[in-house]
DNA sequence: ATGTCCCAACTTTTGGGA
């Protein structure tokens, strides 16, 4: 089984992109998040002509997320508390799987930043109470770097969102749920950045981070078989400025 | 670090968000 997970910034500005990678790549499920589309504009037909049913949640000008799927497609559950398209969550194949768009914070004294805490918290609590008999995925663009590796300079980003001691917290009472970091799981010392700002050269020049994160029920650890960013995708024309990331499973 | 991209709209330029 293959999971992927991709911030795609506008499917309406990727949507040959992504095509284009699904076909090369074949994932068997693909979490996305920013798809900025109403649900009446998702594009069922052109995933369904490649084998894949989607389930999108979505609010027009910002945010969106969902789950496409060759391996079936369940159980659709949609957003949390706070009325944004920033949660969707599917069986497919066995896996309960979730695509995230956590609230990007903005600034520490920023109201959005608090925002971005509750919403972490009500994601945790939300899955402190899955249905332990079913594997879970829960994967997007969290808008926070786990740890120092994660960043290209941390002095830089010193007193800045993405970085701070409550929302690496938050993660960590998330993974306290009984989830791994399957990049992690296989890769703990390599930094493996899946975003780049589109300003200042910042690919070119390495400045990115690992924002965007798998995470997999504990127990499926030992079953991870491969977990990588693919950094090509994040080359050429009209590029999301996030990389896909991959996870292959043996289940 | 900020040399960009994407969206909407009182739309051909600006403002908001990332």
């Amino acid at each position: 089984m293959r999971v992927a997970t991709w911030n795609v910034n506008s499917l309406n500005a990727r949507l040959g992109r992504v095509l284009e990678w699904l076909e090369a790549n074949g994932p068997d499920v693909a979490l996305l998040q920013e798809t900025k589309l109403r649900d009446e504009a998702f594009p069922t037909e052109a995933f369904a002509a490649l084998g894949y049913a989607s389930a999108h949640v979505g609010q027009g000008q910002w945010n969106g997320v969902a789950v496409v799927s060759r391996v079936g497609l369940a159980e659709v559950e949609r957003g949390l508390s706070d009325g944004e398209a920033r949660l969707v969550g599917a069986t497919c194949g066995g896996l309960r799987a979730y695509s995230c768009y956590v609230p990007n914070g903005r600034a520490l004294d920023d109201p959005h930043y608090a925002y971005k805490l509750r919403w972490l918290d009500e994601l945790t609590a939300r899955l402190a109470a899955r249905d332990r008999s079913v594997p879970v995925v829960v994967a997007g663009d969290f808008n926070v770097a786990p740890a120092d590796l994660d960043v290209w300079d941390p002095a830089a980003l010193e007193g800045m969102t993405h970085v701070s001691g409550p929302e690496r917290a938050a993660l960590d009472g998330l993974v306290a749920t009984g989830l791994v970091d399957a990049v992690r799981a296989l890769h703990p010392d390599e930094p493996c950045f899946t975003w780049w700002d589109y300003r200042g050269g910042a690919f070119h020049r390495g400045w990115g981070m690992r924002i965007d994160l798998v995470y997999l029920d504990a127990d499926l650890a030992p079953r991870v078989r491969a977990a990588y960013v693919d950094r090509d995708a994040r080359k050429g024309p009209k590029p999301s400025d996030h990389a896909p990331v991959v996870v292959d499973l043996d289940l």
